[in-house]
DNA sequence: TATTGTTATACTCTATAACTATA
DNA sequence: TATAGTTATAGAGTATAACAATA
């Protein structure tokens, strides 16, 4: 087990979609453990920042940028118009289409949970410098922005 | 994405949690189109490696380890098991007890799926220049170091 | 009585396939 | 015929609670 000294990263564990794997699993349990049931989950805070970031969206554009099935955006699309987080139109032009938009309501709830997550991620980022928790944050969204197709860019967002 | 000149990071998208949510769920849908049906899942790969740098643990350990709960670890352990990569053993001292270790065969099941992991992780982290995914496996290396318990180091390997 | 592992069970997340309504 | 969304369904993944064996 000496391939580090060579400059070769140790092969295990120090590969990133394993402790991707493992931060993904400790990071939902602590937000399950944070909130009472019936609590937004982090799919709906994911889904409803990426409305939040580029407006309204096809069912089908919201699945492809949240990485989901379109079965799977139905369900989790009918959990937010539930609580008027979210609504559905139809797209006149094309009335195959439905047209996701946030509410104000949604928009407000977005904007108060952000103190719990920032919590929740200090919890889980413990170990490292306010810098390089920003260094993480960089990276991860520039290889979020690889991995989506060009026009879906998840890592760039309208905050100016 | 000119939120950064401010220093004040755009508060969505950006965030750490929702770009590892997605990144996981990218991955795992990688890995499930690459393997054939009844290939070893990634959880399986996450356990052995563990146990590779560990060496023989419990299963409460290994549990911990993997941030996983104990009647999780009797499944995952079961189809290790079936396939012949890990085996249980009581241990003497407190007969309560499974050791689990690697076998031989484990060890070059490991080894083998590698190259594979190599190449989704490649695909996933296209966006990044080589530094920056040492870069990046670092600091996730440390922040799963740091939620872990002291004694089950898993950012910190023998590799040396 | 407390702890380790196990079983039974249920709930969440996700994907596939078949369906509908529009185009 | 093809596409957007929906429904039904099934399979992972994970957690909780009750249980057995051992301490």
């Amino acid at each position: 087990m000496t391939e580090a000294q060579a400059g070769q990263p140790c092969r295990q564990a120090r590969q990133v979609l394993p402790l991707i794997e493992y931060l993904a699993r400790v990071a939902r349990r602590t937000y399950d453990t944070y909130q009472e049931p019936g609590c937004l989950r982090p799919r709906h805070l994911i889904a409803l920042s990426v409305l939040h970031e580029h407006g309204p969206l096809s069912q089908q554009a919201l699945g492809e940028a949240l990485s989901l099935d379109p079965s799977n955006v139905v369900g989790l699309l009918n959990e937010l118009e539930e609580r008027g987080l979210a609504a559905r139109q139809r797209d006149p032009a094309d009335r195959r289409r439905h047209i996701v938009s946030l509410s104000a309501v949604g928009e407000r709830e977005l904007a108060a949970s952000d103190a719990e997550r920032a919590r929740i991620e200090d919890d889980l980022l413990a170990a490292l410098s306010p810098a390089e928790r920003v260094q993480l944050r960089d990276l991860l969204s520039r290889a979020v922005g690889g991995s989506l197709p060009a026009d879906r860019d998840l890592g760039q967002d309208s905050c100016a």
